[in-house]
DNA sequence: ATTATCTATAGATCTATAGATAATGC
DNA sequence: ATTATCTATAGATCTATAGATAATGC
């Protein structure tokens, strides 16, 4: 099973999900990350588990910050996306945060690494992550905002984005977050804003706008 | 301004909160490891920050594990022991919940450091800490079973939990969490429940257990 | 004698760089 | 010629231990 290409070859098959060595490398680290943090995982760490020498990772990433910060950026593309697109609908306020809920959720659920506990690491206060947590706060914002519009109660708004967020802890502390979260999460958002319109029609009109967009 | 008392005296004088050593050195792990988490806090950092040499750390700690569950025991007791006296209470399921959550968004919100931004450190998955994660397991569980007591919505009983953990999450991000969490938390348990009593006696229930136990 | 500190250091890391090597591609 | 790997290593850590030192307490 040697691969067939340009340049020496591995003293070791390959083993790991990804077509080329550097997606093979940014799973290996998204694994490593996600169960024993960044700062305990150590380049030789990721490259053992690549079956490749420590010093090869660097022809692909220039630095292990630079393998962080890709990690970080694949999680948050999609759902930014998504609440820009949602942020010009048309639908009510309720509609467009339960789509909003229900895209997040599920891939925070289903993704194949647990990265959003990464979201904590104390590593990405510094100005190299800054990028990152201001597409962060700027996804946080969209949640507040549709939040505020659709909730007649004061204050809450801050909390969607928490219970959205919760399925990373669920995931931590249980090993998995079940399926059911995709629904019950949007759902639970909707009464703790006293959302006044039938849940069901709420989500139905979501799960088009989802579609749609 | 130099200490009085038996050993060497310190080059450095006394600058961190805490009456003894001990209480010192827990003092400046707590802020270190809160703010640059455990890995990327060093012993040597620890020390600087009191004012003594990292050698002196080992008199008073066997090692850097320690210090980090002594830290995380300190977060654990109070809630947990309130948490079993409620559990013997006769009041009804959501006055007891909402009397949990007040007083553990509280103390979350108002210790002196952040240390719930240690629970999903990925070092507690060891061994040495598994006595930690059995206690938060607990405190855990009287949230599920008060939860799913309190509630006619199958599934929800985990949220509550985690509103309350997004004290910490809130803290992280902005720094500080305000006051009002304090009951804007319990409140909107008690929503996302579809807890049908008036909110306003469960809370003032809640409020004279909490001054009882 | 006991205590709390100090100095010095062993041994185990860890990241990143320098330069060699063994493939393919032109 | 280009590419992806390899070997070797510099230089910077980091934790924990050994043993000396300077106070107080008896």
């Amino acid at each position: 099973m040697t691969h067939i290409g340009p340049g020496r070859p591995r003293l070791e098959p390959r083993r790991r999900a990804g077509q080329t060595p550097r997606a093979e490398i940014l799973d290996a680290a998204a694994e490593l990350f996600t169960i024993n943090g960044y700062s305990n995982t150590s380049t030789r760490g990721i490259a053992d588990a690549v079956g490749i020498r420590q010093a090869s990772l660097y022809h692909h990433f220039s630095s292990k910050d630079d393998i962080l910060d890709l990690l970080l950026a694949e999680t948050i593309t999609a759902p930014l996306e998504f609440a820009e697109a949602l942020a010009k609908d048309p639908a009510p306020a309720a509609v467009r945060l339960y789509a909003l809920a229900w895209f997040d959720v599920s891939q925070l659920r289903a993704a194949r690494w647990n990265l959003g506990a990464l979201y904590l690491l104390p590593e990405l206060r510094g100005e190299r992550f800054a990028a990152f947590r201001e597409r962060r706060d700027t996804l946080r914002r969209h949640y507040e905002r549709l939040a505020a519009a659709a909730s007649a109660v004061p204050g809450v708004e801050q909390l969607p984005f928490r219970l959205v967020e919760s399925v990373i802890n669920i995931r931590s502390d249980e090993g998995a977050a079940a399926e059911y979260a995709d629904r019950l999460i949007p759902d639970a958002i909707l009464r703790l804003l006293g959302v006044p319109e039938d849940p069901e029609q709420t989500r139905s009109a979501a799960m088009e706008l989802v579609d749609l967009l």
